[in-house]
DNA sequence: ATTGTGCATTAGGCTAGGCTAATATTTCAA
DNA sequence: TTGAAATATTAGCCTAGCCTAATGCACAAT
């Protein structure tokens, strides 16, 4: 109707990318918030936002909250498929380490097209998550994992003594992600709540054998479900 | 010394890229030359080409000929580098046709970092050449092509009754690309000229115990080796 | 010698994306 | 309710790239 899309920047798709990261985890999107996380000041932000809303990308409510549009939804989701199916294949294919999967993928995502993620895809067996166990969109049951995350708990509300599984790990912190691959926190990896010490703010586990000690606020930003 | 070097953009790698081709071919390398394969106005890649001559990427002698600087060279190598072994994952691991391939892996060389490639070509068995023929820079030989090239013709200089093997094809012409796939007319692939016909500008080839007609022009782009 | 023709170059304009430095606004807390 | 802290927004400036429309220039063929 209105015509061909116009292909997205790289700005775009990260300004895309960043307000679905938020928007999967429930954090509330304003601008400044995107602007700390991509990096750019406040100023740019705001004009960029602006841009993508005037191209019908996002809506920004009253309050200034951002939300996707149904298209602005869709882009990014492809992007995000993109993302995610670069880094099964750096972490699957090429053996690259998760903390190092990321950027790597961030810098591909730009440049795959539909097709290649399509047989990238194919080559990788149809995988339904990132190597951090976040969802592909496109893959198989991808529509249900709204629903599924009712199950899902950040692992700092999990009562002491209750064995977890790993769903999800925070994607970008490079030094937490090395630590927490080293002692196989990992997705699918089962690990048992010891000791929540709220007065010092640390959480104990067990994790394949032994014990490690994290933050309240670093568990917080770990998906697990009860067992 | 002079500082870390600056991040290339797509618009540059793209310059830096064709030069190289240019340079690869024995083209002659002038601005209008540039604008036209690269589709942009002669205007705007002659601000191009000013800008990467101010960042020491190449220089413009006094007849107007660019050449590519040392730092030129090594990022139009790195760049040239990325796309073929882009194209060789994509022929030979997704099984994407050649001319396909070609702008498949324009859009990925920009994203590939120097410690994927290095993967990419382990994965790859480190090759040579890409799926077009053309070597890759940085893999085993790839000093001495240059050497090399001084046994190759071009398939209109051959003459009646020679059998040559097929060195390079051209790589961006979809439509000659995907003619000259189905027809085995690839590199490592042996050929006899059956007929020169100058008058009408059409040489016929055997191949593949088929016969085929090409005009004298598009035999131009073929680089063989007499065998 | 002159006139094309092909190129280079300049002029002038536009958008996306960046920045800094004000200047509103909100909003939350005391 | 009143202020301080966050946020949003505006103003003003900059570069890379991209365009069209002159204009300049040099070489080549007549």
């Amino acid at each position: 109707m209105a015509g061909v899309a116009k292909p997205t920047s790289v700005a775009t798709d990260d300004f895309l990318t960043t307000v679905f990261r938020f928007m999967e985890e429930g954090k509330p999107v304003i601008s400044a918030r995107l602007a700390e996380t991509l990096g750019v000041s406040p100023a740019t932000a705001f004009g960029t936002v602006r841009r993508m809303a005037r191209d019908g990308l996002i809506k920004v409510s009253r309050k200034k909250e951002i939300a996707l549009t149904v298209s602005g939804n869709k882009l990014a989701e492809e992007v995000i498929r993109r993302h995610r199916l670069a880094e099964r294949f750096l972490t699957d294919v090429l053996n690259f380490a998760w903390h190092k999967a990321y950027s790597e993928a961030h810098r591909l995502e730009h440049g795959i097209s539909h097709e290649v993620a399509d047989s990238l895809a194919k080559l990788l067996n149809n995988p339904t998550t990132c190597p951090h166990g976040y969802p592909i969109p496109g893959s198989e049951g991808y529509a249900h994992t709204k629903h599924l995350r009712s199950h899902l708990k950040s692992l700092n509300e999990i009562k002491e003594g209750t064995t977890v599984t790993v769903k999800r790990v925070p994607e970008e912190d490079v030094e937490l992600l090395q630590y927490l691959e080293e002692h196989n926190v990992s997705p699918s990896w089962t690990m048992k709540v010891l000791d929540v010490a709220d007065f010092k703010g640390t959480i104990s586990l067990e994790v394949d054998r032994h014990e490690i000690v994290i933050s309240t606020d670093t568990a917080s930003k770990i998906v697990v479900k009860p067992n």
